[in-house]
RNA sequence: UGGGAGAUCGUUCAACGGUAGGACAGCAGACUCUGACUCUGCUUAUCGGGGUUCGAAUCCCUGUCUCCCAGCCA
């Protein structure tokens, strides 16, 4: 589904470096910590799409089962259903599969577990290591204490196991209101870490949950929830963020004192990009306040953004393998996803030759009339690609950029008086311009060598440059959609989004000009425009308008050159 | 300032007591019918201070800085 309009699948050399999570499991191997079993779980909340930050995480998890010969679940953290939705579920099945990674039969979701999880907890009650609190959330958050301060005790802390069982059974049979009760381990409300101040283990929620409907009244929440549910589908490495990692001993408490299948709970650093917002909330935020079309909008860091923008999950892959896994929090440079997609598609994107911003080239002594069928080469490394015509005629388009009046130091391209190839073409020669009221260059007239038909002069003389072309009577006019960063280079760092966003991160170039093999390829199709970039087939496109959107520029050394 | 976790080229990951290395970025050059690709070369790093050791990025002590934690979110 990804691959369209590329050449066989290479194999990526996919042999990410050592880290410490595989170091971890080859020692727990090594000493048969888990019977040498490898388990590990992608366990996604469906409250949104999921982005680049999720790739790493998900490459991990099912990278090192696939390492190690063991296997990976996917897992929905269905626990809280007021943010949680259908949709997301799909999207994320969606994407997962997209990125190239097989749970098999292994599709679960903690909503599965929601039965035993409640047996588990009258378990806790009648151990006395629970029960039911009928503070409010105020005044919990009021009795949970500071960080120099140690919590204060509920009053309700010390309650039958009898009449927590009770109140338990009624919370679930909803006797009580929303908010009004919870059941709370019985920990250490002294404890140094918060997570351990006898933490909420149950909400009362009446909300409709995407899956068990109106079933249950209450919820389980987080911490409660993830270990058992690792615990149950035999998860040996339970692999998180860095933020978990005050969480652990919490994790540990409940499938301990639950006397169940202890999984090994393993902290590594999410993924920051340069200039790329990963928070769920905001790209939320982007999303409803209509900032972005929606969560597939190819400037959105999503993987269906970035998907409809032209990224493979070849390049995402690699990228991910490239990055590493550690506890350092760093953030990545935004140009080496870049550096990773132009590989992928460097190496199977077919050639083709479009002009973006095009300016009217005449070749004088061209014949009236006459077409010329040209052959061009789909790939230039590879020959198995094959070849295609491509109509020349006396009219021509080329980019504005690849023409000056007054060239610059060290411009190699179209000015007059200079000669230059037109791909796969003719050497031409720029003699005249026309100009309109406004002094702008309307018309560049030129005149081309006949005898260097294909590209080449039979005198051996040289040409400073090559430019791309295309004929003005035989190209499609297609539009061009230029991204660039949705956020402003440097954003002032603001709760305030809108002052945040770049106002040029969609460029739309209606009146683009493609040479006529493009004709009826299918969406996503990727290209190289030959100098330009690399260019995908955008969904809204119909057979009467071609749209395209810019994956990604080619590296431009001539931008450095003019910058100086 | 209680607890938890980190600190190695500009960025990121390695080096697991024995020559600090790769990738990206940058710079310079070669090649080129894409100023692309490819190739060559170069620049730049062990947070500070002590110790242990023949030898320390690695072990110990100490200081500094950064990140995370007080949701009935995950």
């Amino acid at each position: 589904m990804s691959t369209e309009g590329l050449n066989e699948t290479p194999a990526t050399p996919e042999t990410a470096p050592s880290n410490f999570i595989r170091d971890i499991i080859i020692q727990d191997n090594k000493t048969g910590k888990h019977g040498g079993r490898v388990h590990t779980r992608f366990p996604p909340e469906p409250n949104g799409y999921l982005h680049i930050g999720h790739a790493k995480s998900i490459c991990l998890n099912f990278g090192l089962a696939k390492e190690f010969g063991g296997k990976c679940n996917l897992r929905f953290d269905d626990t809280n259903p007021s943010k949680e939705e259908t949709e997301y579920v799909d999207s994320i099945i969606n994407d997962v599969r997209w990125l190239g990674f097989d749970w098999e039969d292994r599709l679960f979701y903690a909503s599965d577990y929601f039965e035993q999880l409640y047996q588990w907890a009258i378990q806790l009650i009648k151990q006395g290591q629970a029960y039911v609190c009928d503070l409010t959330a105020e005044q919990v958050r009021e009795t949970r204490g500071t960080t120099t301060e140690p919590g204060v005790e509920s009053p309700y802390r010390n309650r039958s196991a009898e009449e927590n069982l009770d109140l338990f059974q009624r919370m679930r049979a909803g006797e009580f209101p929303d908010g009004s009760r919870t059941l709370r381990s019985k920990i250490d409300m002294a404890s140094p870490n918060f997570n351990m101040r006898d933490p909420v283990m149950y909400r009362i929620l009446r909300a409709e949950h995407h899956r068990t409907g109106n079933d249950w009244l209450i919820y389980p929440m987080y911490d409660y929830t993830h270990g058992e549910c690792d615990s149950i589908e035999g998860i040996t490495h339970s692999i998180c963020t860095l933020e978990f990692e005050d969480h652990r001993p919490l994790y540990d408490w409940y499938v301990e004192s639950l006397g169940i299948h202890r999984p090994q709970q393993i902290e590594f650093d999410r993924l920051n990009l340069t200039n790329t917002m990963l928070s769920k909330r905001k790209l939320l935020l982007l999303v409803q306040k209509g900032y972005v079309s929606g969560w597939d909008d190819p400037r959105m860091p999503t993987l269906s953004g970035i998907r409809r923008r032209g990224y493979t999950p070849e390049a995402l892959r690699a990228f991910c393998g490239s990055i590493g896994v550690s506890k350092t929090n760093g953030t990545i440079e935004f140009p080496l996803l870049e550096h990773h997609i132009r590989e992928d598609l460097n190496a199977r994107a077919a050639r083709v030759m479009a002009v973006v911003d095009p300016i009217k080239v005449i070749i004088d002594n061209y014949p009236d009339g006459q077409t010329d069928e040209l052959e061009a080469a789909n790939h230039p490394d590879k020959p198995e690609m094959g070849m295609r015509k491509v109509p020349f005629s006396k009219v021509l388009y080329i980019e504005r950029d690849d023409f000056r009046e007054v060239p610059p130091p060290k411009y190699y391209r179209l000015f007059p008086g200079q000669e230059v190839r037109l791909r796969y073409a003719y050497f031409i020669k720029c003699v005249s311009v026309v100009k309109d009221a406004n002094g702008e260059v309307t018309e560049v007239h030129c005149t081309y060598d006949p005898a260097s038909r294909g590209g080449n002069s039979p005198d051996g003389r040289k040409v400073k440059s090559t430019i791309h072309w295309v004929s003005a009577e035989h190209a499609l006019t297609f539009e061009a959609r230029l991204y660039e960063s949705l956020l402003l280079e440097d954003a002032p760092q603001s709760d305030d989004i809108a002052t945040q966003l770049n106002p040029t991160s969609l460029v739309v170039k209606a009146n683009a000009k493609i040479e006529p093999s493009v004709k009826g390829a299918a969406p996503n199709t990727h290209f190289q425009f030959e100098r330009v970039g690399y260019f995908n087939v955008d969904l809204d496109s119909t057979d009467e308008k071609l749209v395209c959107n810019r994956t990604v520029q080619l590296k431009d050394t001539w931008a450095k050159i003019a910058k100086k």
